[in-house]
DNA sequence: TTCCAGGTCGGCG
DNA sequence: CGCCGACATGGA
């Protein structure tokens, strides 16, 4: 990476560990959105009317360091700065003071230890809406693994990309791109007839303005943003609590049916057999307030 | 071969 | 309401 357009410098959080979340995103091998090289994380950001590609790494004690590349040379405008700065807010969810969920957290036979060996980790945000409503429907009911291979394959189809240093970034596509398509296009990629379907009509409600993530905000509470978006075809309460966790970043978002969640679950309590839903939730008292991050720190247990 | 994957829908009792 | 088959594909 050689052209450096622009550097910013962001405060993390005082609970916060950026190794923490570069472990966790790399975890995920398969990812095609982002990319961890040593200890830096690359990835192209939209912002304006282009993908920018940045660079993020540790700039010292509690800071964080964005390198936006540019063909250019050009600065970006003052505007698409602040614009992929709130998008890095997001992603490495520097605002969140986990110092509450820690405190309960201690004191919970689940996550007392997960807390411990990721201390630091934040919630890694999906601040794009459209991405994290696709990427809650492709993983419905099929592996992790096999998720990825089908979103590699709309995003390198449809999405967007930009290179630098030699390397090719891809963003997710956009609603109105997804929303003109058909469904055979989709099913040529290996996702189901009705997944397309999903998918598309969702992209239509984006790409047309009945839906957005400012709707969802000024929701008022969790419920209220739940029901909106149960409403959807396609769209249930996993998938719901999945997008409000990732996206919206509700700490109280809660994917009570998570088939990870109750694997972690069975794997920590010794169970012979996956928890009943009454059983999720009896467990789930504790961490009221904090069930999505409860939730994260179980998935890191197992992935 | 069978079963399970970061579920949801639509039909039926 | 609750239950059940269908949905597409891949890894164990």
């Amino acid at each position: 990476m050689e052209q450096i357009a622009h550097e910013v410098i962001l405060k993390t959080p005082s609970l916060f560990s950026f190794t923490q979340m570069k472990d966790a995103l790399a975890n995920a091998s398969r990812e095609c959105l982002y990319r961890v090289a040593d200890d830096r994380i690359y990835k192209a950001i939209p912002a304006g009317q282009d993908i920018h590609v940045v660079e993020i790494s540790e700039a010292g004690p509690a800071q964080l360091r964005i390198r936006i590349f540019s063909e250019t040379a050009a600065l970006p405008e003052p505007e698409t700065q602040s614009e992929i700065v709130r998008y890095v807010t997001e992603w490495f969810d520097l605002d969140t003071d986990l110092a509450p969920f820690y405190a309960i957290a201690s004191q919970d036979a689940l996550l007392k230890q997960a807390i411990d060996t990721y201390s630091g980790l934040h919630l890694p945000g999906i601040p794009d809406l459209f991405e994290a409503l696709c990427w809650g429907i492709i993983g419905q009911q099929i592996n992790l693994t096999y998720a990825h291979t089908l979103k590699r394959r709309i995003v390198e189809q449809y999405g967007r990309s930009a290179a630098a240093g030699g390397e090719l970034y891809w963003a997710f596509p956009t609603p109105e791109t997804i929303a003109a398509l058909s469904v055979p296009e989709l099913k040529e990629l290996g996702i189901s007839g009705r997944k397309a379907e999903y998918l598309i009509d969702t992209a239509r409600m984006l790409a047309e303005g009945r839906l957005s993530k400012k709707l969802l905000q000024e929701a008022g509470d969790l419920k209220k943003a739940e029901a909106i978006l149960v409403s959807i075809r396609g769209i249930g309460p996993w998938t719901a609590n999945y997008v409000l966790m990732r996206c919206l970043k509700l700490p109280s978002a809660f994917p009570a049916d998570d088939v990870g969640l109750h694997n972690a679950i069975k794997l920590l309590t010794g169970m012979d057999r996956k928890p009943t839903r009454q059983e999720v939730l009896k467990l789930a008292e504790p961490w009221k307030g904090w069930e999505s991050y409860a939730t994260l720190y179980l998935w890191r247990i197992l992935y």
